[in-house]
DNA sequence: CGGTGTCTTGAAGTCCGTCAATCCCCGTGG
DNA sequence: CCACGGGGATTGACGGACTTCAAGACACCG
């Protein structure tokens, strides 16, 4: 499918809105969407990826599969986020829904040309792989705790903190993205310590569950103390 | 110090060699030279950087300090790395040399106007950033994993190909960068967990320690096993 | 020779992982 | 409508791995 960028849901806040509509426009013409529905892989690992994306709707994560098999999430990719490495095309990072999403899908050289033609395209790229880097050390830093308790709290902080219109205020109800398959994943954890460490926090009132991924923030400052700890 | 890049020993991989040798001069009269003594300190956490830099000799750590006090290493710089955030100025991170070291400094707003100038030094930066995340995403593998002895095998295989010269070999003997603490720090483990699982190594013949900070691979077919597993 | 810092080694305790049972929610089909 | 079944989530009991606390070994330097 043809890119309409007119209606695009991220064309204020994706590396392409440093361009005019002319420019967006040339570059529009070399990308297409994709629809991927949850769980489909976009980028497989071990295959040479030679193309890169940009989120526009749904949520994405990237995983490593270990030597041993076992999955590890590196990631989570919001809406208007990028995926692509252009310097070592053999990836070994997996990129899979979580959720039905779309992507625009460009080639790589078609990229790279373009960085070469718009040099405002090179440093928004450069601000969004700054900006995973930032996030993936916060990761680190949150899965390198050595309480769980602490993690899970983080984890739910985070969480808040993304799923709030303002950059300051977490939300205060909000579903959590992930399984928690997943979250013990991010982790490090297994899914009994982490549903374990929320039925905790719920006992002790910092939150209160609804449904199975609904959180409401009873006690923000508690949760953060405990993601200190 | 002015910057003479003559003699520069990453002249030949450092973000600036993307430069001519008039560009990199223009470039060089903006920046000087520091030398750091092991245990100094670059970048303090919670200060407004506004500067950047390139490691020109030595290994730096960048660490975050949390909430409680607690410091954890989210990545290691080597030379011709680069270290600086152009679009969020205020960092939690902290930028300390490991041993004596050089950086070349520069002001943000200089390298930013040097990136309008030259568009390859944004690419160069971008491509630099893209490498550093994916050093971040391994590291964030490797503290994931749930066995410390695992960990500890792949850290010390990790130093060994970062010591050798050729990017898909181990170096066969080695010094290791970092103190006990800095590497029970870099997995989230402790500084005994570590020292038991150097031991553990050396008794099941993976490799021979030689003095506090020696390594000597003497089977690293089972090192990577053990990194797996 | 004593002092300091780093590393190692040992013993006891705690937290998390493993295994297993149960529950809950939903969709399916009789 | 209710029974059935499957996936995800919760809860419990137990064992093991790591942390904690403490002591000792080793090198380096005054």
């Amino acid at each position: 499918m043809n890119l309409v960028c007119a209606t695009c849901p991220v064309r204020d806040r994706a590396a392409c809105s440093v361009l005019d509509d002319n420019e967006r426009e040339n570059l529009a013409r070399r990308g297409h969407h994709r629809t991927l529905e949850a769980g489909e892989v976009l980028f497989r690992a071990g295959e040479k990826v030679n193309s890169c994306a940009t989120l526009t709707t749904g949520a994405l994560k990237v995983t490593s599969i270990d030597a041993d098999g076992q999955e590890h999430i590196l990631a989570l990719v919001h809406p208007a986020g990028f995926i692509g490495e252009f310097f070592q095309p053999f990836d070994d990072h997996e990129i899979v829904a979580l959720t039905q999403s779309q992507v625009c899908l460009f080639n790589g050289p078609d990229i790279e040309s373009a960085m070469d033609e718009y040099p405002a395209l090179a440093r928004a790229l450069l601000r969004r792989a700054q900006e995973d880097l930032h996030a993936s050390r916060s990761l680190l830093a949150l899965a390198g705790k050595s309480d769980a308790q602490a993690q899970v709290a983080g984890l739910i902080m985070g969480f808040a903190q993304a799923a709030s219109d303002s950059p300051c205020h977490p939300a205060q109800k909000f579903e959590l993205p992930l399984s928690r398959a997943d979250c013990a994943n991010m982790l490090g954890l297994t899914i009994e310590t982490v549903s374990r460490k929320i039925t905790a926090l719920e006992k002790m009132g910092a939150i209160v569950r609804t449904g199975k991924r609904g959180i409401e923030l009873v006690d923000p400052a508690q949760l953060s103390d405990l993601a200190a700890g």
